[in-house]
DNA sequence: CTGTTAGCGCCTTCAT
DNA sequence: ATGAAGGCGCTAACAG
């Protein structure tokens, strides 16, 4: 293994040197830099993480948080690709993605501040968020970097990378109205009413305002919950003939339920997150893609910038979804 | 920041002896271990990671290796699952979970190289397998420590954890037949036609055989792909009264194209891994739990223990799957 | 059974 | 613009 000490001895330069011009200091001229840096490369170096986190004092290391739960949360790739996302600029910083999850809440947050106090570790990235979250106070008490990935808790101003769930809404409601000629949309979002799912409620509610439609919603119980409850729902409205759902599988099981109780007819469906890599035979299914890898990679971007409270908000990302026509 | 000297001090030992104790070494006297230990608890005592990782040449960390691909795998709360139980194994042995995805193999490969060149990673979980896998040729080749989550490759004896997938297929297989009346079952795999297919086939028709019922089988296309083809499949096999597909997605496909061409009648439905947690309004459909926790948790287990090429197998560890009555 | 000592690889004052 | 030296927190020979 070949250490700052042998490129040091190599270019005939002392090992701090070697270190500065590693580390792009402009106290080193850059004519030694280059030289030191190829030389570097020529010899196939690779810092030793370890070493230079326990100087440094903090890990190059972001910690990836996950919601607390017992089983596989809902909208699950979206996770998957929000790491790879995350992943992607963390590995041109030369950083490692760690995650922290757990059953329960108490479960993450002792995964977090082992890595914290243990791991040194000073830069995070939530998954999730809700009000009261004892991650997030504790990583706000501790004045360690963090990002949320998602609807922020509105009485704090932490950094956060979202879409735009409001427009999101919009943009479904457009779609399924305009293009896919539906005069009597449903909107179905899940038992829970994500504040996500309440933006895009509201967005498909200003469009089809505008457009003169009637609106209806439901919520979708959950799987233990009996199901009768959407049969009767849709008995007492025969008239559907839209559903905007708030993620491809809630839009799936109401589709099921609708065709159950109107088993001759057809109905188009737009939803979020492209979930669903699987042919369905309804044509006129579409999903709308949030783009979660790029909301994880801006998380990681904006993780290594420090927290502003200025007015410019500049730490607060929107990002686009994807575009129907 | 409390460190190992203070608490030798305060001991009135030496660092060395407040090092060993703390590390359970039986050179230290029972009695002194435990003192030690106790103040170092009172005194909320935490070692640095990054100094010991940097002393032993090897962190406590464990790299969990996903599948290279540019959007979300199929099978998804699989994989989350699966993170959960390895997790827990990793707190309670106070080492970290870090990930390497990518899009490529060759960028889940430079992910992983560097974690063992930089980071000292010595130990993985490769939550995927498939011939030819440039990682685990490269952990081979490096001697590192890895454990495979799922079907290994059948020209390695690496170790690893998995359902017993033959079994999976007839348990699915008796359930449906005997429980579901199924006479005429169909077997629904994806297009990729996964070695785990494979084998739950085999057991599908084993047990069909065994009972004397005929067996059909067919793959579903991929999303980009016509659909048409699964009309006609189903066209020319009308009699088909029941569905065992290889995953929960898959199975839902199928049956969403069943039911259009049989617009007023019923199917029941089995499938695998449990990841659809909502209603379905088929009453007969049936999700047989994998336990990827259960399999995470064990492949985190065994990852600590050395690779044996004995003859005893013992590190070839086969969970069982969730029993249906 | 316990203490002394020498690093692990790197960064960073402090000099020059 | 570069060197020398100390130290980050911990482990592991080597002594006793």
């Amino acid at each position: 293994m070949i250490t700052i000490r042998d490129i040091a001895n190599q270019a005939g330069v002392s090992v701090s040197t070697a270190s500065r011009a590693l580390n792009d200091n402009p106290r080193i001229s850059a004519a030694t830099r280059r030289r030191i840096q190829s030389l570097a490369a020529r010899l196939g170096y690779v810092p030793n993480y370890n070493a230079k986190s326990l100087t440094r004092g903090e890990a190059n290391v972001v910690g990836v948080v996950f919601p607390p739960s017992q089983s596989s949360t809902q909208g699950n790739p979206f996770f998957i690709d929000a790491m790879r996302g995350i992943n992607r600029v963390l590995t041109q910083r030369q950083y490692v993605l760690s995650v922290a999850i757990g059953e329960t809440s108490d479960d993450v947050l002792a995964n977090v501040s082992a890595m914290v106090d243990q791991a040194k570790v000073k830069r995070f990235v939530l998954l999730y968020s809700h009000e009261d979250d004892p991650v997030a106070d504790y990583l706000r008490l501790a004045g360690l970097r963090f990002v949320i990935v998602g609807q922020p808790s509105v009485s704090h101003d932490d950094d956060y990378v979202d879409n735009d769930n409001v427009a999101a809404g919009e943009a479904g409601a457009t779609y399924l109205i305009d293009k896919l000629h539906a005069n009597r949309p449903v909107f179905v979002s899940s038992a829970v009413d994500w504040p996500y799912e309440q933006n895009r409620r509201q967005g498909f509610k200003q469009v089809a305002t505008k457009r003169g439609v009637p609106t209806a919603e439901t919520q979708l119980p959950r799987a233990d919950a009996p199901i009768a409850s959407i049969t009767e729902w849709l008995e007492s409205h025969p008239n559907i003939d839209g559903i905007l759902a708030t993620d491809d599988l809630i839009g799936l099981s109401f589709y099921q339920r609708w065709q159950h109780v109107h088993p001759d007819a057809q109905v188009p469906l737009v939803s979020y997150n492209r979930s669903i890599s699987l042919p369905l035979p309804n044509v006129n299914f579409h999903s709308i893609d949030l783009y979660p890898e790029r909301l994880g990679a801006a998380a990681a971007e904006l993780v290594f910038r420090k927290h502003s409270t200025e007015a410019g908000h500049e730490n607060r990302i929107i990002l686009p979804f994807e575009q129907l026509n």
